[in-house]
DNA sequence: TTCATAGTTCGATCATAATCGAACCATCGA
DNA sequence: TCGATGGTTCGATTATGATCGAACTATGAA
């Protein structure tokens, strides 16, 4: 009979593996059936009809109706934020799934973490911005400069449009592989779209790799210089 | 058949709720033994022992053995910061244990996150040391900066004694209750044992909390003002 | 030695929850 | 209206793991 934060609660729905595939597959960042959880988790459409409405009732996911589909997606940022948080322990720890395949590497490189890039290149980018002043400390929160507003705009997005009382502009997150922060919040993902538009990089179907062409990878580095 | 950290296994050990009370107990940063932590989770001591033992396996715990008691600690920050974490999502999405009490203000005012001050305090301290510039962000990572090194030096401690080369020396945590980051690492430890020694603030016994005096309370504000 | 305390290991029991077949509900297309 | 597809609910089965008594090991004290 102790007070505070339950965090048994939350371990036990992550503890499941039929959930945490599906909850892994949904740090895609692409909203899913159950159909395709079901099959992504390995269990048939009632099991992973029962594990969604846990995940749900618990505040992991949250679903969106669409005729007679149903879109899962995690709940917010901050579930994104705790599974990547996860995914690097586990790696540190080596609780490693069986085969490690020859994704990884592309895993390190690029990936989506829920909505915006993660891996070498997120942290990348995001060491870029801070070093060039356009992000800044305010009072503890990260914050978009001027500088850094002007920059948003040459890039093609309006600083203005993505600000959203109910969302952080800007929030660093810890990234699993490289074990630096990358850039989360609404202009963590505005960017990444704004990637995919310019055609710098494409999803890999079906994981969570950012494939960038040869011409994008090339892009990326003049926008997003690493000195 | 995937790739990748695996989370079901961290998840699955924190979501048992013997196992989940013990390592809240540790978030203390007290090293206890399989009793007392038998005694925390409400289980025998022969189930406290194989709880332990798979923490330990799985990287969590780590334990010292001494004479004829075993000592248990968390095993690494990591390790705490992911529970600080996990316990900030289960206080916003709600998974609050029955009883929440009187404590709880205490709680959120300055407790221990394992070896380092959290709370509105901890957050304090970690922005005054910042707009100060004490702290800076280097390429990525935080740093004590020379005027920083001053400052905790007239704090009464050596900073190039803090330096370990297989532990950050300033890391930000984020806080549960404060949802802003407050500093863990080598420096936040040392920050908080300091406090303890100028006898500014004592350990509430069997809980997190952290009972600033009166007068060490306003040597604290002196000490980090907080604008 | 001998006894006491701290902790582990084993084995049996028991509770929980994951699983899936089957039936049911909802939406879409014709 | 009717079938087809996507999804949920129900019930029975099953597997996993938590639990504790009992036996065992290890350290310390007398």
């Amino acid at each position: 009979m102790k007070d505070g934060p339950d965090i048994a609660l939350l371990g036990a729905l992550i503890g499941n593996p039929a959930r945490a595939n599906m909850l892994t597959a949904l740090m895609s960042g692409k909203a899913l059936t159950a159909s395709e959880l079901a099959a992504e988790a390995g269990v048939t459409l009632q099991t992973a009809s029962t594990h969604l409405a846990k995940l749900e009732h618990g505040g992991l996911v949250r679903q969106r109706k669409q005729g007679r589909h149903r879109y899962f997606a995690l709940a917010d940022d901050d579930v994104g934020g705790l599974l990547e948080g996860m995914m690097g322990l586990a790696v540190r720890k080596g609780h490693l799934r069986a085969r490690t395949g020859p994704r990884d590497p592309a895993l390190r490189k690029a990936r989506v973490c829920y909505n915006h890039l993660a891996g070498e290149l997120g942290v990348r980018l995001f060491d870029s911005l801070r070093r060039r002043g356009f992000l800044a400390d305010d009072d503890g929160a990260l914050a978009l400069t001027a500088a850094g507003a002007d920059f948003v705009r040459d890039f093609g997005l309006d600083p203005d449009a993505l600000r959203d009382p109910r969302r952080a502009l800007c929030r660093p997150c810890l990234d699993w592989s490289a074990r630096r922060s990358h850039l989360a919040g609404a202009l963590g993902t505005a960017l990444l779209d704004r990637i995919y538009d310019l055609g710098w990089a494409r999803r890999q179907e079906g994981t969570r790799v950012v494939d960038f062409t040869r011409r994008g990878e090339a892009a990326f580095n003049a926008a997003f210089p690493a000195d």
